[in-house]
DNA sequence: ATGTAC
């Protein structure tokens, strides 16, 4: 038996973590497509996906190659995990390339706590942030914003949580984009996209989102880890969520006027789902404006989220923010589309960045990174499935000219959360995970099944791949203590 | 991911 699996067969290898998928693999494709995946991980993707890369690369005025991270798997249109860059002239902006869950990313908080301080008394804390958090499907906040608030939100982001109360300035420098990217439209956001993002401001969510107790069992890189303020033994807190209702709502609004664009445009699309537009055309920069509020609302959504857990802990250890030095190490987006300015071929490009489950991985030097971390890169934060560790990386300049600029997100899905409900029982995967130091809180077992850690690759081999194509390299290793699920 | 089907 050979290694190769039937997906190899029509692929080209161009190292031991990157496989061509040529232009001939189907008709109209306009550049290649890349898959980012070892050996192994290349045997278990699916068909579709690798389908998913050849319909992207056929969308107009796509540079160099579409893209997929190690740990993709199908999604809408696009692939989750992939990555696609289209000219800002003669390209196309795509809400399938971002996904429903606009500025879906992760944020990580550093402490002063050990391992040893928080194990004692962790059912207790998790159930405080249980309930300081609002979790679950269709959960309300206890913040309410108004309509001039919620402009507020959409236009400044994070900074009007800080403005507000929620945090301190220092938050929106250490956040990707300073929790803010310009060129919000409040106009295309629907009336209806208003009325689920007003009451859900500072909620978790579901599915895979999560908020997390963890310690750095590894360093790897110590320069790196100290300029981040990470040690052994320390303990850590992971955000995962998104834009709950409201990004969901305007990436619906905005599919249904991309579609009809796509054909006034005369755009000759593989697949109806990866609706799209020219760049310059009223539809697609409508789309862009909008998705713009929904990732202001979502790092507005995380701070809140950081201010809450903040309260907890500071409540349960009676120690102040001093004392527990909880400040924010990073914040990313994996899902959304940005202007950004790349060398290609040796010139310099605007191109519209579409990461979907990507992570942006900015190297050293590079203007969008803070300050206090220059000289070694962006933070990149890769989230483990519940029970496995999360991963802290940093960006690279070979990045920049292998993915532009970007890197996996996260494990990524191998069974369907049907298959998942059917396969394993909520209270048997808790008790597992408590065997292994793990305490999880959640609205309801079946949600721990469908996110039992069998149900996703393994983090560590995705990381591997980034880290040896050199995209980004590993810094620090956190494993879970505690966990909170919508 | 998602008022898990307008």
């Amino acid at each position: 038996m050979s290694e190769d699996n039937d997906i190899s067969i029509n692929l080209n290898k161009i190292n031991d973590n990157t496989w061509e998928v040529p232009r001939g693999y189907k008709p109209g494709m306009r550049v290649p497509g890349r898959l980012f995946l070892s050996p192994p991980l290349l045997n278990i993707l699916e068909q579709g996906t690798l389908d998913q890369v050849a319909n992207v690369a056929a969308l107009p005025g796509i540079q160099k190659y579409s893209m997929a991270m190690p740990d993709a798997h199908l999604g809408y249109g696009f692939p989750i995990g992939g990555v696609a860059a289209f000219d800002r002239e003669e390209g196309v902006i795509s809400p399938g390339g971002v996904g429903f869950d606009i500025n879906c990313g992760v944020r990580l908080i550093r402490s002063n706590l050990k391992e040893s301080d928080v194990r004692p008394g962790i059912t207790d804390l998790l159930e405080r942030l249980f309930h300081a958090v609002p979790s679950g499907v269709g959960s309300k906040s206890r913040l309410r914003v108004n309509d001039d608030q919620l402009d507020d939100v959409f236009i400044h982001g994070s900074r009007w949580a800080v403005e507000n109360g929620y945090g301190v300035p220092n938050d929106v420098e250490r956040c990707e984009s300073q929790g803010m990217m310009e060129g919000a439209l409040v106009k295309q956001v629907s009336t209806r996209a208003r009325q689920r993002g007003r009451p859900q401001l500072g909620t978790l969510g579901s599915g895979n989102h999560f908020l997390e107790i963890q310690y750095v069992d590894e360093i790897y890189d110590t320069k790196a880890a100290d300029a981040f303020g990470l040690h052994e033994g320390q303990i850590t807190f992971m955000i995962h969520c998104g834009s709950r209702g409201a990004g969901h709502q305007i990436c619906t609004d905005h599919l249904r006027t991309l579609t009809q664009a796509a054909e006034k445009y005369k755009i000759d699309l593989p697949d109806k789902q990866l609706a799209c537009a020219p760049t310059d055309s009223s539809e697609a920069q409508n789309y862009f404006g909008a998705m713009v509020c929904a990732a202001n609302y979502a790092w507005t959504n995380r701070q809140v989220i950081m201010h809450w857990a903040r309260e907890v802990f500071q409540d349960f250890f009676r120690q102040d923010m001093d004392e527990l030095g909880m400040d924010l190490v990073y914040d990313v987006a994996h899902n959304v589309a940005k202007l950004e300015t790349h060398k290609i071929d040796g010139k310099k490009r605007e191109v519209y960045v579409h990461r979907k489950g990507a992570t942006r991985a900015f190297p050293p030097e590079h203007s969008d990174v803070p300050a206090a971390y220059k000289k070694v890169g962006q933070p990149v934060l890769i989230p483990g499935s519940m029970g496995t560790a999360s991963y802290v990386l940093h960006g690279t300049h070979d990045a920049m000219d292998i993915s532009f600029g970007s890197a996996c997100h996260g494990a990524g899905r191998v069974m369907s959360r049907a298959h998942a409900k059917h396969e394993f029982r909520g209270e048997q995967i808790q008790k597992d995970l408590s065997k292994m130091g793990i305490s999880v809180r959640a609205t309801q077992p079946a949600l721990i099944a469908e996110e039992a850690p069998g149900v996703y690759k393994s983090s560590s081999d995705v990381v591997d791949v980034v880290h040896n194509l050199g995209i980004a390299r590993k810094v620090a290793r956190l494993m879970p203590i505690g966990v909170v699920k919508g």
